[in-house]
DNA sequence: TTTGGTATTGAAATCGTTTTCAACACAGGG
DNA sequence: CCCTGTGTTGAAAACGATTTCAATACCAAA
């Protein structure tokens, strides 16, 4: 490809290598007319400067990388997905570390990393604070959907806490009184918004919180099976069932689905996510959106303006992507 | 981290940076005593070489980069987990090439990883062979499952022939005789060894080959939903489906379950793959079994050996993964 | 003892940038 | 007219490795 260095382009220009880098990294301190000579010639020989040369001499960090804890789930290749196509169009190297839920694989990702001098990382929701504590000693850090103490490190995250919240009111609304809720992994701050949405919203419509009415789930489809047996258990069976996210929703009506229990004639359900991949079921999940595509700009935009050493703000920055209730055909109006 | 250069564990032992360098990359050319002392001195103080200034001197192409069509796909997004692990054991930066199946991405993501001196580059199925021939003018190539003309590419993959075959097979022994079959993408080489041992299991066993029980898919579950609906309305139904892959078995048991179509009593199914993620329906799939993680690591070891300059061999490899039929609960023997 | 070969090591050049630092021109203020 | 400040540029020194080439030591063969 590029064969051409810095101090060919110079010589073809007349002038000195320490031009040429000047218009790289600084176009505006050198004057205009040599500036437009020099990007022209760069342009028409297609030079592209070596980019272990620059890191040499620049001894600034560089690249990014993110963290998923589960490869295999939709919520998280949909981010892999969109997070690598930002990096690949700023020409910055991302490496995908799918730490398969287990701290030691953190660990390890994280010291190859740090010892390649990473220039950021963005984190998933699913990794561990040790983790994330430990990389911000050296690194830019975004989080995704993982809240840490109120504006230590920069996050990005759905308003999990409404998202929730809008899709109890909307059952409730449809006169549901007794709502099972698929919660998410303990202490995963996310899940715990989402399952105080889901309590707030009942109390503040008088409706007492029933801890017997909550199974705890780990996200995967599975859980949404066991989740179901569970509630079947109970002397009376929630109306409707609420879950953390679509794929616990959707293990869940397939359980149904082979008991013949209907939803949503006998169990209205509400998922959240929103994944694409799965609009498989005929009967179309209602489930709370997130806004995946926003979700990851947002974080790269704040990991991009950190890499630029935007220093001078040095408060981290906090910020909620809203989600939005899809309204499917898996909820069905109870007579009042 | 490591601050270290190696000037200074040269001066630590009293020997030159050239000396350190040998047993950094030549160990054998430097005498044992003085080997050992530099070793340990560097084990010591935790030195890392400064992987950008190795690039800069040796002009060498450096890391790994691997291309899928689909993410969400729950088969590649597990080549995608297996590959990472493996590059990061060996310290080797992997960049995942998400291509979201567009021609347009694969050009773009290749220039990118052109322009940076990648290393090599692993094809999984569902890349062009366009992108693939430009890769292999400028950098190491290996295919996974994604057959070239033979022996251009040095490819692995899972004995997608014999694989369907058995499946068939197994299928004639269940006295099964009507057998549909859900096909991957036309002109993909593992989806065209599927149909061929498809066919060639029906006609050794004297059935002719009847386009009319092919349906088309494109790997995802939704294909297999439509392929169900197509294959009912036939006038004399299946008794049996194979799928080219298990996303699309499901998706057709999905459908048949709606329409209360019993799998296996009504129809059998096959899939291929055994993606685990997918344990998930109650009936466990009967499937071909794609050995992943020996198709991963076959495929990294081929280009380790590339990357380190194995030239002596020019002939390019391919290798076959045995697959293996997994009986699970969706076929049913017909009575003679 | 001399010669030739081999094993081991160091000095110095090199890779392609970035980054000081100094030089220069030119402007306006006194 | 001199002085100072500003804008623009080039020379040269890093950056931290690898690699070439020559030097040295040592041993076996003649």
């Amino acid at each position: 490809m590029s064969k051409y260095t810095i101090n060919e382009i110079a010589k073809l220009c007349g002038t000195s290598p320490a031009t040429v880098s000047r218009v790289l990294n600084n176009p505006d301190i050198v004057a205009a007319p040599l500036r437009e000579k020099i990007e022209n010639t760069m342009q028409e020989v297609g030079y592209k400067p070596n980019p272990f040369a620059s890191r040499l001499s620049s001894k600034s960090r560089w690249g990014l990388a993110l963290f998923v804890f589960d490869i295999l789930n939709p919520f998280f290749a949909m981010i892999v997905r969109r997070i690598s196509h930002l990096a690949m169009e700023q020409g910055i190297p991302l490496t995908v570390c799918d730490t398969e839920n287990n701290e030691e694989k953190e660990r390890i990702y994280l010291d190859y990393l740090l010892d390649n001098k990473i220039g950021g990382i963005i984190f998933a929701e699913g990794i561990s604070m040790a983790t994330i504590e430990r990389a911000r000693k050296y690194t830019d850090t975004v989080l995704i959907d993982r809240h840490s103490e109120e504006g230590v490190v920069s996050e990005v995250s759905s308003d999990n806490y409404s998202g929730a919240r809008q899709a109890v009111e909307y059952l409730l609304q449809l006169n549901h009184r007794r709502i099972g809720f698929i919660s998410g992994p303990e202490k995963w701050p996310s899940a715990e918004e989402r399952l105080r949405g889901y309590k707030d919203a009942l109390e503040l419509n008088d409706i007492k919180f029933n801890p017997a009415l909550v199974s705890q789930g780990d996200l995967r489809f599975e859980s949404g099976i066991s989740a179901l047996e569970y509630f079947l258990t109970l002397p009376e069976w929630p109306t409707a069932i609420f879950s953390a996210n679509d794929q616990m929703a959707l293990g869940a009506m397939n359980k149904a689905q082979l008991l013949n229990i209907s939803v949503p004639d006998d169990i209205s359900m509400i998922g959240f996510d929103n994944i694409p991949y799965y609009t498989l079921y005929n009967t179309k999940l209602t489930t709370v959106e997130q806004n995946i595509p926003a979700l990851c700009q947002s974080a790269f935009n704040i990991m991009m303006r950190k890499l630029e050493g935007d220093n001078t703000e040095t408060k981290e920055k906090r910020i909620i992507i809203p989600t939005q209730l899809k309204i499917g055909e898996t909820c069905r109006k109870l007579i009042g």
